[in-house]
RNA sequence: GUGGUUGUAGCUCAGCUGGUUAGAGCGCUGGAUUGUGGUUCCAGAGGUCGCCGGUUCGAACCCGGUCUUCCACCCCA
């Protein structure tokens, strides 16, 4: 090998032991999906350039990975557009498709395109991996997965109280307790903004207010003023940097602060009916908070907006997210199909659980019983039982070669298996097998027959 | 996209103001133990010091570029 081969930036391989973990997530995800009536599709990695570019904004534009036209691209750029060195213009004529950036534009795309076929209201999930041209950091790739389900065609605040149930159900059963959902809505923002006087602010105005647990309250205040916020707007929204107490006294709080804006007590009311609900419901081991800060989310959230944040003390961004979009099918041409989604990202969701050494250590146990390899005769007469063991569902197998006796049992012991069977000359006379328990030592001796017998112990 | 940071054995890391043969622990291989791992003892293998170029009598160490890692912005899962 003259050198050393490598993957790109953000990208990762997955050892067994890894893939067996991700696949336990995703498990207790899929299952989890399906029980609430969810299911699967799958789209394209990659999609039509103009599907995907102007959704995000010029922020997700520049993160997309476009791929580059077959044959002689180039020569097909007229002069004007080549001599003008643009990308923005160059881009679309060198680029017709481009890589899967989310999970959510192509599933609207999907829903366009098959909206005769799909009985409504439907309810979908998708694992799938997308990609972004950023900087890699910790729990940011540039390949991850996503696992997203959404629910379209129906307009029911029961669907957001469903979404934060599927959250609960999933991180209780993954053992992460201490897992917060965030709780805001696009119409309180856009009340907020039209209360303090910062209407056609509003983006400026929610980022930066984002920001609060980040950078605080005088950061945000000098954030707002370089945006153009002026200081009596700044003044006026200074009762929301510190907001507090149950979900109930800040929606009291919201309320008061609202009032004379329609929108943003549309929003509040809206939000009261989800959490009240919930209140009935009862939440197993999550934690719903309010959070008048939350303003993450794409361009396209019009409704209840969700984060889902780590434990206390886990540096990691957040590892869920999803909203309430109106009109997501409307820039494909199909108005009036409402939507609901959340997304866990798989990848973060695994760093929490390594961190706190949460991944089960059966995971780690990828064949139950291995057989010693004694030579032909021996190696047949264990084969037969493997087999055996194979039918019953039991994960069997049988070192290839007939090695040093001390080294298959290295094997098994790294391996981490539980039970290694010794079928040798004597065994083999007698139509027995012995089995040791690597655990404990211990050693038992069983015949042929009563392999059954074995089995039970397992 | 902006600014910074990191890279030495399979892994985790030492390596002095630039000086001759680059080290440790763990892991790996062999032996003590030709049917017994995980513990112990003995021996051994393993390195273009990320890559390319420059400075120097001499570079793992200094300089430039590049790739990678992580961090802060931006944005986001």
């Amino acid at each position: 090998m003259a050198q050393k081969p490598s993957i790109p930036k953000g990208t990762r391989d997955f050892s067994p032991a890894e893939v067996a973990r991700r696949n336990y997530i995703t498990g207790i995800i899929k299952k989890h999906f399906e029980r609430f009536g969810f299911q699967p599709i799958e789209t394209p990695s990659f999609e039509n350039f103009d599907t995907l570019m102007g959704k995000y904004g010029d922020e997700g534009d520049r993160l997309i990975f476009k791929i580059l036209n077959s044959g002689d691209f180039i020569s097909k750029v007229d002069d004007i557009t080549y001599s003008s060195k643009k990308s923005s213009s160059i881009l679309p004529k060198i680029s017709d498709r481009a890589l899967r950036y989310d999970l959510t534009v192509p599933f609207a795309r999907y829903v366009v395109m098959h909206q005769n076929e799909i009985d409504f209201p439907f309810k979908r999930y998708q694992i799938q991996p997308v990609w972004r041209a950023d900087r890699p950091q910790k729990g940011r790739f540039r390949e991850f997965y996503q696992c997203d389900a959404d629910a379209v065609g129906a307009n029911s605040l029961l669907q957001e109280v469903e979404f934060i149930q599927l959250y609960d159900a999933v991180f209780t059963e993954l053992g992460l307790s201490g897992v917060t959902i965030k709780l805001n809505h696009r119409k309180i923002l856009s009340g907020m903004a039209e209360i303090i006087g910062a209407r056609h602010l509003l983006v400026d105005f929610t980022v930066a207010l984002d920001k609060l647990d980040k950078i605080g309250e005088q950061g945000v205040i000098q954030e707002m003023k370089d945006k153009g916020i002026s200081e009596n707007a700044i003044k006026k929204a200074a009762p929301l940097f510190s907001l507090s107490g149950t979900n109930a006294e800040k929606l009291n709080v919201l309320d008061s602060f609202l009032e004379g804006s329609e929108i943003g007590i549309e929003g509040a009311l809206e939000l009261s009916k989800i959490i009240n609900m919930l209140e009935k419901l009862e939440l197993q081991s999550t934690k719903l908070t309010m959070d008048v800060t939350l303003a993450r989310g794409l361009n396209y959230y019009t409704g209840a907006i969700f984060e889902v944040a780590a434990p206390e003390g886990i540096a990691m961004g957040s590892i869920g997210g999803g909203g309430r979009y109106d009109d997501l099918t409307g820039i494909f041409g199909l108005k009036d199909v409402s939507g609901v989604g959340i997304s866990f990202g798989l990848d973060r969701i695994y760093l929490v659980l390594e961190e706190l050494g949460l991944f089960p250590e059966s995971l780690d146990q990828s064949i139950d019983v291995l057989f010693v390899n004694f030579g032909e005769e021996e190696a047949l007469a264990a084969l037969t039982l493997v087999s055996r063991l194979r039918t019953a569902g039991i994960k069997a197998d049988l070192y290839p070669t007939n090695a040093k006796t001390q080294k298959q049992f290295k094997y098994a012991n790294n391996r981490k298996v539980p039970f290694v069977s010794l079928l040798g000359a004597e065994e083999l006379k007698a139509k027995t097998f012995a089995v040791k328990n690597m655990s404990s030592g211990e050693q038992i001796s069983y015949s042929w027959d009563d392999l059954d017998e074995f089995i039970k112990t397992l």
